[in-house]
DNA sequence: CATTCTATTGACACTTGTTCAATAACGCCA
DNA sequence: TGGCGTTATTGAACAAGTGTCAATAGAATG
């Protein structure tokens, strides 16, 4: 019993049989980088196990074989593609250097957003990534959200908004993960805020918070 | 040619063989509880797919058989553990009905924290699920937050705080995730920052977000 | 045109989720 | 007490996906 003809048939996707596909051979740079693109768009939607290396390969045009060959294993692909991810953030969000703090802050806030806006896809990836990971990938993610409070709280807002404590940096942190859920939940429904008042949100919520900071004191009532 | 001995040999654990562990005949009500109360530990560490049934079911002492016969399949288990621990959070945490609405948005807030505080394993599970799950997850995870954050908006500060509009929902919302964001951030360290001044930052910072909203204004500088 | 190098493949082995007929513990009634 | 039906529980077979590796084919080089 058993042994049935075992069916390994992974079909080589729609093919007619006996014509097979050319082999397209690249540089090992260009095909890295054309996987990691491609699991950048994947992984937006699906999570790591709903992607199988199957759907991948063939959305590539490439076998199951060669994605082990350039890396390893299905989570070292992911850690690869949440670091795409996370660097493409960090590069395309330089702060800019000019005007008072506030309008920095502003500046920030708003190349966040637009970011953000103009690659979803990519930004779900990070997000998506990091909460379903390992602890490798969720460091990733953190070291990236850190990189970009940190230039805020350095650069653009340095001392004039907020002061360098404990309390101070957690709510900072807690300011990011504010402003990282207003970006995603306007743009699931924007109905209501116009981007403008949604920068505007996220640009004085840190001053506000910054308010309560120093020495605790009740608000009137 | 294939057909190997196969060797599905699913050993059964640690068991010298010949003396197989006795069946353990509970009312399902019990087992389900049982199965649930192991997975919200199991899955605050590991995430679904770092979780195998062999696992699970080695751990509660049962077949891989009997939790498909409880859940169906391990999405569906992935869920019900949600689940319980988003109804346990809502149960847990019920708001106070005295003081003025800043009393009672603290002890809303406090509320939280202590329940963070004493179920890390069942809220991790929740967190964690809620970002590597699939969609009907993610709307257990959503509704619950939701209902924790809509309960203060109605109850604990109806009016008071801040009103009802688009931009106040997003804004309400961001605060959630701030919160949330603060408790866990704060319990991995908490060095530098009290349990009563993490209640106060907590508490201090709706109003002051609430501030910013009525009509947009910058901040003096 | 022959040869070397290496990007790429495809079949195979292995792990793990899922199904289902068989089994054994429990309550019930004679 | 002992047979009997009910049903919680099991284990082996099945299916689907991950990971491995020797063989292959496209390009560059002489």
């Amino acid at each position: 019993m058993g042994c049935v003809t075992a069916t390994t048939g992974r079909g080589s996707g729609t093919r007619a049989p006996g014509n097979r596909a050319p082999r397209n051979r690249l540089s090992p740079d260009e095909r890295r980088s054309q996987l990691l693109d491609l699991g950048v768009r994947l992984l937006a939607t699906r999570s790591l196990d709903e992607l199988s290396i199957d759907l991948l390969a063939e959305e590539a045009g490439i076998s199951r074989g060669l994605l082990y060959h350039y890396f390893g294993n299905k989570h070292a692909f992911h850690e690869a593609v949440v670091r795409r991810a996370a660097d493409d953030l960090i590069a395309q969000t330089a702060p800019p250097v000019t005007g008072d703090p506030i309008e920095r802050l502003l500046a920030s806030v708003t190349a966040y957003v637009d970011y953000v806006v103009a690659n979803y896809e990519g930004y779900l990836s990070l997000v998506k990534g990091a909460a379903g990971g390992n602890e490798a990938i969720r460091q990733i993610y953190d070291d990236a959200r850190n990189a970009l409070t940190d230039r805020i709280f350095r650069e653009d807002a340095q001392g004039q908004i907020i002061e360098d404590t404990p309390a101070a940096r957690l709510l900072m942190r807690g300011w990011g993960a504010m402003t990282e859920d207003l970006v995603l939940s306007w743009l699931v429904d924007p109905t209501g805020v116009t981007r403008e008042e949604l920068l505007a949100m996220m640009a004085q919520s840190l001053p506000a918070l910054g308010s309560i900071l120093p020495q605790p004191s009740v608000v009137e009532h």
